[in-house]
DNA sequence: CGGTCTCCCTGACTGC
DNA sequence: TGCAGTCAGGGAGACC
């Protein structure tokens, strides 16, 4: 499943290709999903950014193509020709470039998203409108993410997935985070000092998978159709049933507020 | 309002 | 081998 340091891989691989062409012609699959894609063709792309796991391909007249890629997205360039040599059903929207070559959105779940909206106008998109600061931001402080937990009530884990007190991180990364800052996941309250390891955590994870081009356990694919390596690299997540990297002792499955959770019960402490 | 649950989707996997 | 049942999960929206 994409999270920021896949969308973040993807996003740097498709600035070159994208940046400065116009889409001329486009189509999006039949659902409110993918149908405003169209609403795109004729614009020129001026650059691509990202917020948290949404790609944001800013266009000329401060429009904005924002882009979730769900659980399976997958973002490619192709030739007709190899458009014509492989039919994909999967592919849920396309733009054709002024170059000729396709861009294509393909989401065999439709868990993603394709939305057109004027820069900035995430109404539509309630989570990219409540957006937590990025990871990576120098900005971004221990004491900003214990502030942003103490507001709610519900588990640290459950908090970090609704994208509110950090950006971009799902269910891989915050096991990973969670496990190396040694907090249990069903927490519904840390200390100040377990905020700053859970902060540090979170930013060494996410840029750990980046400088292994991301974590590549069933769909996600680069624009170049290659995997990720991160997935060689997790302690945690995944590992149910295997022994701790730190304490030895079994690695516990649990479902916490409808999402597969993987911990250590010993040294991730309740 | 906020915490929690359900639903959307379909390929991969499990068990009989 | 075949088929039914189960699982995976980000985010929107329903529910209480």
């Amino acid at each position: 499943m994409p999270e920021l340091p896949e969308v973040e891989t993807i996003r740097r691989q498709l600035l070159p290709e994208l940046i400065g062409r116009r889409f001329v012609e486009a189509w999006g699959f039949d659902s409110p999903k993918f149908d405003s894609a169209p609403t795109a063709t004729g614009a020129r792309v001026d650059d691509i950014s990202r917020r948290g796991k949404y790609l944001l391909i800013e266009l000329e007249a401060r429009r904005e193509l924002v882009i979730h890629l769900g659980m399976t997205g997958v973002l490619r360039i192709r030739t007709d020709a190899e458009i014509a040599a492989q039919q994909d059903p999967y592919v849920r929207a396309w733009w054709r470039l002024d170059s000729g070559d396709v861009f294509e959105f393909r989401d065999v779940r439709r868990f993603g998203r394709v939305s057109v909206v004027a820069a900035g106008a995430y109404e539509t998109m309630p989570t990219l409108h409540d957006l937590g600061p990025e990871p990576f931001d120098d900005q971004w402080t221990g004491a900003d993410l214990y502030v942003a937990l103490k507001r709610s009530k519900a588990r640290v884990k459950t908090q970090l997935l609704s994208q509110r007190p950090v950006a971009g991180v799902g269910n891989i990364y915050a096991d990973e985070a969670l496990w190396r800052s040694e907090i249990h996941p069903a927490r519904r309250s840390i200390t100040k000092l377990q905020a700053e390891r859970l902060r540090i955590a979170i930013r060494d994870v996410l840029e750990a998978s980046l400088d292994n081009g991301g974590t590549t356990l069933r769909d996600y694919r680069t624009v170049e159709g290659g995997t990720g390596d991160n997935q060689y690299h997790l302690d945690c997540y995944g590992r149910a049933g295997e022994p701790c990297r730190r304490c030895g002792d079994e690695l516990r499955s649990r479902v916490y507020d409808a999402r597969t959770t993987t911990f250590c019960p010993t040294c991730q402490v309740n």
